[in-house]
DNA sequence: ATAATTAAAGACAAAGTTATCTTTAATTCC
DNA sequence: GGAATTAAAGATAACTTTGTCTTTAATTAT
């Protein structure tokens, strides 16, 4: 569904919203692996995320790393995907017409349409705190075993 | 969320199922225009589907091309999502998790589960033929104006 | 047989994705 | 101020995806 990128933004920023705060930053050595993705990869695409979007914050230096605000952890979970680029996934159709809506509508749509509100919507009601909290619980994974 | 190849693939069937039969083939240029794809691309998908999977059928020669039988176009929309090699897409972790499980789910598994169920279920269930009948119905399209 | 038609097969190329590694810059600690 | 630490920036490379073009092979019509 998503690229790989998307997918380690989506870990790492969970990860960051459950461990991270503006007093005690995380390095990217300790991100990749408790997200198990690679380091380097990794450490571009949070870099990425504290640009024109405001999602991930960094200072460098002793005691640096990379956290998020209070604010950017009550933000929806579709804002990590806009800052990625990939919000659109959301809305495309899903056999590839160039638009996805009831006036020229594809011959999935209709069955479609309701999945895709429902993705929409989990993308937009959950905040990344909401599933952070739940790896706090130790109910749900950032990573396997 | 699926490739350009996968999507190719879905309307290029959607279309030989409504249009082609044993006794009508279509050419490559005919397909690829009716449902606006590059050329030649769609005939390097259409070939591969004519391939292991036994989707899409082909003759060479005049009065040659594609068709589908009226037992392949009987088969769910998933066996494309299949002969493309990109069913495990409907199967895998939204966060991009190893495995997608109860017993190691990751923060959006719950919320995700029933959504996924819904998409397998779109896939399994309806089959090219049906999607394609209503086309011919007018009410839905295969690409756009 | 020969020519025409059509898909198959293969070589190629441009662009995007997924990574890695090195150098630079900012910050802190001493 | 100098050394240590950490992210930022940049270069590079392997691989995949998307696409084109040319040659080959099969089939049909004349
Ligand atoms: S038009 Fe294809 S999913 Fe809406
Ligand atoms: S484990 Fe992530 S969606 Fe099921």
């Amino acid at each position: 569904m998503f690229s790989k990128a998307t997918e380690y933004a989506l870990r790492a920023t969970i990860y960051l919203a459950q461990k991270s705060s503006e007093a005690h930053k995380l390095g990217i050595e300790e991100i990749a692996t408790a997200i198990d993705s690679p380091r380097s990869f990794t450490a571009k695409i949070l870099q990425s995320l504290t640009k024109d979007n405001r999602v991930v914050s960094s200072v460098r230096g002793p005691h640096g790393g990379f956290y998020m605000s209070e604010k950017a952890k009550k933000l929806p979970v579709r804002s990590i995907l806009l800052a990625m680029g990939e919000d659109q996934i959301l809305e495309k159709c899903v056999m590839g017409l160039k638009l996805c809506s009831e006036i020229e509508p594809c011959p999935m749509h209709a069955q479609y349409k309701v999945i895709k509100k429902q993705l929409i919507n989990l993308f937009t009601s959950k905040t990344i705190q909401q599933l952070a909290a739940e790896i706090q619980e130790g109910v749900v994974f950032i990573k396997n075993k």
